[in-house]
Formats: structure tokens, sequence, C-alpha cells
DNA sequence: GAAAAAACAAGAGCAGTGCTCTCTGTATGG
DNA sequence: CCATACAGAGAGCACTGCTCTTGTTTTTTC
């Protein structure tokens, strides 16, 4: 191994270490992240930390990404089943558990955004991914004829959901499309309500019965069954 | 009016305006509301704003009152029309309207709660009047027998929400009111990924379309027609 | 192998933050 | 008329993000 390549990979640990302890203190203290704090908790000035992070902003953004892609990573595998609804079914799932095993992360991305944070281009990839699997997912079932017929949809936004379409699931009606990001939107709203105090006083016990039920609904809109 | 009256008078005039700069602040800054920043604006120490609001976090609070307010004062005004599907129609537009005039303060009720904030019970009255506008025409619409039959809920979540009913809506069946709860965090799922950005790339041009589409189906849901 | 260049780390410092405490006027209530 | 309660100001504490300068170490280049 070469010397610049020890370099590198010392200064890849660094990197890895400082996003692992932002991590913790988000874990524990919420979206107020302090550039300061973590580098306290590691031992080194503040100012070191900017030889990593040319921001605090650029910080958060790796660590969006990094979230998105373990949710993505979740997600994915848990799309498993017999049928395209199971697979739903279970996806949706493990998106609920992996956002209620660490709520600061879920807001961190699907949160409101950090004050002055505008989401720089490299995050809308990884962003995509729990959308694109849902929308991929539905494909597979009406290829394998799992959808009940609907009738399509009309509108501008038909038109755009098309070239969306074409784009990544080539082949698939732009209903399914509107559906299936229906279908996550219809997730990530129930999520977030659930996370941030919105279902407070109403479905308490059983919440994961309730979101079941929202998601079989979103399932029965798409056509799934 | 009395000598005791003109001092609580200004006082409260004083709330009012601390408030006011506030919002102001809140719509072009962002979340990260500043004391000193709003103390600034009205020519006054920062000491003396905490004769008005104990902390920051109070200030925020009040806030978050009246948004829940000025959203709810909004979404039943919009709450008319000759069908229960128009109703809902109606309400949930002016519900993004509103949210798409003003972002911050969306973000201030449905985003991801403040660090360190824990909303107080004074929020959760406010909180819930959309939900339990929609949850209201939808028993009207029931009465009225607008609501197309389904299959009756079960479980656990189907109990807690027999409750809810009884309490807000009595007479109305819970699934009515699940299916109610389902369309409203449909509702703002919808909202809060136009407005943080995750529909980049995907719907543009036509989202009113893209929404309105989305409403239909949570009213289908629902039974309404 | 020595010199030059690049990277790293630390510390001081700036402007901002929430919040507290003390002090001074002033208006209110008895 | 006077004691009191209250509004406001200012200084100060501990914290923040970020920059700039200084010194040290490591890597590259000759």
């Amino acid at each position: 191994m070469t010397a610049s390549g020890v370099r590198a990979r010392v200064r890849a640990e660094m990197t890895d270490e400082i996003k692992a302890v932002a991590r913790r203190h988000l874990a524990t203290e919420g979206a107020n992240l302090s550039l300061r704090a973590v580098a306290r908790d590691m031992g080194m000035a503040s100012s070191a930390v900017y030889r990593y992070f040319a921001s605090r902003d650029e910080l958060l953004t790796a660590m969006i990404i990094d979230a998105y892609n373990a949710l993505g990573d979740t997600a994915e595998q848990a799309a498993t089943g017999n049928s395209g609804l199971e697979r739903f079914l279970n996806a949706t799932s493990a998106v609920r558990d992996w956002a209620l095993a660490d709520p600061h992360q879920w807001a961190l991305i699907y949160g409101s955004p950090v004050p002055g944070y505008q989401a720089p281009q490299d995050t809308v990839g990884p962003g995509t991914r729990v959308v694109l699997l849902i929308a991929d997912l539905v494909k597979d079932a009406y290829e394998n004829g799992e959808i009940t017929d609907r009738e399509e949809i009309t509108g501008r936004f038909a038109e755009e959901l098309r070239a969306v379409a074409d784009q990544y699931t080539p082949g698939a009606p732009p209903r399914l499309v509107a559906a299936s990001m229906s279908a996550f939107l219809h997730l990530s709203g129930a999520i977030s309500a659930e996370l941030f105090g919105q279902l407070t006083g109403s479905v308490e016990e059983d919440r994961r019965g309730f979101f079941e039920y929202q998601m079989r609904g979103a399932a029965s809109l798409i056509g799934l069954r």
C-alpha cells in the first residue's frame, strides 16, 4: 500500500468517525448538531473538523445521504414476499421500523429542512430510492398480472408522470407511477405524524395495526392484490 | 376603561407585535428564530422580550398555536360545497394553498419538531382542528347517505378509534374515523413532500392536479362520493 | 537524502445566540 | 402621596459556526 494510500485511508477513517460521532449526537440531541460538541467528543479542536467538512451543512449533507442509503438498503432487503401486496407491506413496514428505531435520522431526511439548508444535488439520487423501490415492485406486480385494472389518469401531471415512468420503470402505465408516488407520500405522512407526535391522544396502542391499515388502503388504490 | 385595563391592553399589543415580527422573521429566515433579532427589529433590548415570553420555546409555542388556528380557520371556511366529496376536496385544497403561501409556518407545525422542543398541552387542541374538520365533514356525509359501504375494520386500533369517534363524532362508525385520519395523514404527507422538495424532478408543472388526484384517492378510501 | 509542498492540527478571535442578573426609571394601586 | 410592581436597558456567561494564523507532520519532488 502506497504512502498516499495510507494518508487517504486515515482520512477516510477520520471522516467516518466524525460522522459516527455526529450520528450519535443527532440521536440524543436532535437536529441542532453542534460541530464543536462533535470535535470535543473526539478530543480535537473544532477548527480541525473543518479539514474534513467545509461547513456544518456539508456534514449534515453527508449524514443525509447516509441516512437515505441506510433506509434504502433496509427497504430493499425487506421487499420480499410471494405477492406484490406482500412485498409492498413488508417494505413499508420496514421503513416504519427503521424510522421508529432512529426518529432523528428520519426527521433529518423527511422532516422540515434545516434552516438555510438547500439540499444539494448529491442527495436526490439516494433520496428517491424508496419511492423507486415501490414503483419497481408495483411494476413487477403489473407484469405478473397482479394489478386490478383501474381507469387511466389524465391531466398535465399524468404527462409528467409518463415521462418519469419512461425513465425509471419503462412500460408501466403512468397511473401506476402516480399511485406509487401517492402511496409513498401517504407512507411518509403516516410515519412523520406518528414520530412527530401528531397521533397523540388517538391511536396509542396499536399503531402498527393502524399503519398497516393505511398501507393496505394505499395498496388498494394502486390495485395491488 | 380602568388604568389596569390600559396596562393589560398595552401588554397584549406588545405581545402581538412581538409575534408579528417573529412571524415575519420566520417567513424569511426559517425555523431558527432569533429572539435577539426580533428584539433588534423592535428597537428594544433582547432582555426586554423576556418580560413577554419566558423563553424562545414559549414564543415558538405561541406561534405554533396561532398557526394551527389560522390553518383551522382557513380549512373550516373552505369546507363548503354541495356534497361531502366537494367539501373534502375544497378543504384539503385550501390547506394546501395555505401551506404553499407560508411554507415556514407549515413546517413549524407539521415539520420535524424543533430540537429539544416538547409540544405542550396547549397545542393539542388547535392541532387537531383540521383532522376533526375532516372527520366531521365525513360524518355529515355519512348521515346524508353519501358514503359507500365498506367493510368495518377490526383490530385493537379499531377499538381505540371507536373511543375517539364516541368522543368527537358520536355515531360515526370507527372505520370512518380511521379513513378520515388516514386521509389527513396522506394530506399532510403530500403537502410536506411538496414543500420540502421531495417532489423535485417528478411532478413540477401540475402539482395541484397531482394533489387533487391524491385527495380523490383518499376520498374513495373513505367512501365519499 | 534534502528541500519544497501539501496536509493536518491547534488556538485565538469574531460575530452571533439564549438566557440571567442587576440596575433604573415610571406608571399603578392603595 | 408613596410603596410597589413592572417595563426596559445593559452587562455578562456560556455556547455556537466559522476564519485566520501559527506551528508541526507527512508526502511529494528533485
